[in-house]
DNA sequence: CGGTTTTGACCAGCGC
DNA sequence: GCGCTGGTCAAAACCG
């Protein structure tokens, strides 16, 4: 099974990142709130979605954090992105991107860059591929916390980079859904997060409180 | 003692 | 076919 080809081509996409960019600091305490419905991800990351073996979009996050915040209701003190394929900005743009459709909608434009590329055939295409997106993060920390419950399952040192890249697996028993961890080549300071597959679950961390589930919980990566 | 991490081995895909 | 590379396995080590 070969799956090199969505972080080669992310990889490729972070060239169309404005060079003025500037990239805000991860927090570092992860503490409040939890991540529960939400991947945690900072102001000018660069997030990746790959929604078929077929393409992929990616974004540059420039909302200003208290935006979004407000808006779903956060107190954090962190950007967070709604994990829902719906009622999220930058979800929606991407999926726009991806589907052709991109039309009018001129007031999203000026906080999104949307760009989306075609991916590399799979050789026979007969494989089905589980939906994927990763994210850049300036961080110290290698792991967010996005919730769910991790084991490690291996480690690579990756070619033409310092820093190994790790593999991870959703602990939940029946789900498949993996993520991968590594430090951005060109600058180490930043995180770059790969999600592959649905969870077939809620967070782990939110069957520990009582709170009323979050109405975008229908739909969580 | 059970769950997690580490780490070398193994395997599959790809390019030459 | 062969070598390179990335992804996964699994046994041993580690840890609370």
């Amino acid at each position: 099974m070969s799956t090199t080809f969505v972080n080669q081509s992310c990889f490729e996409e972070q060239d169309q990142i404005p060079s003025q960019m500037g990239f805000f600091p991860f927090p570092q305490n992860l503490t409040l709130p939890p991540l529960k419905d939400f991947t945690a991800i900072a102001p000018n990351s660069l997030l990746s979605v790959a929604t078929s073996s077929e393409s992929f979009a990616t974004t540059t996050v420039k909302k200003p954090w208290q935006d979004l915040t407000s808006s779903f209701g956060g107190e954090g003190q962190f950007l967070a992105i709604n994990r829902s394929s719906v009622n999220s900005w930058a979800w929606r743009e991407v999926a726009d991107c991806i589907m052709g459709k991109r039309s009018g909608g001129h007031e999203h434009q000026q906080h999104v860059g949307v760009s989306a590329m075609k991916m590399k055939k799979m050789k026979g295409g007969r494989k089905v591929r589980e939906p994927r997106f990763c994210f850049k993060t300036l961080s110290e920390v290698d792991v967010l916390d996005d919730g769910y419950k991790w084991r490690k399952y291996g480690q690579k040192v990756v070619k033409n980079t310092q820093h190994p890249r790790s593999y991870y697996r959703c602990t939940q028993d029946n789900c498949r859904v993996k993520k991968r961890v590594e430090r951005f080549a060109e600058d180490p300071r930043m995180v770059i997060t790969t999600y592959e597959g649905r969870h077939a679950h809620f967070p782990s961390n939110e069957l520990e409180e009582s709170q009323s589930p979050s109405p975008f919980t229908n739909f969580f990566w």
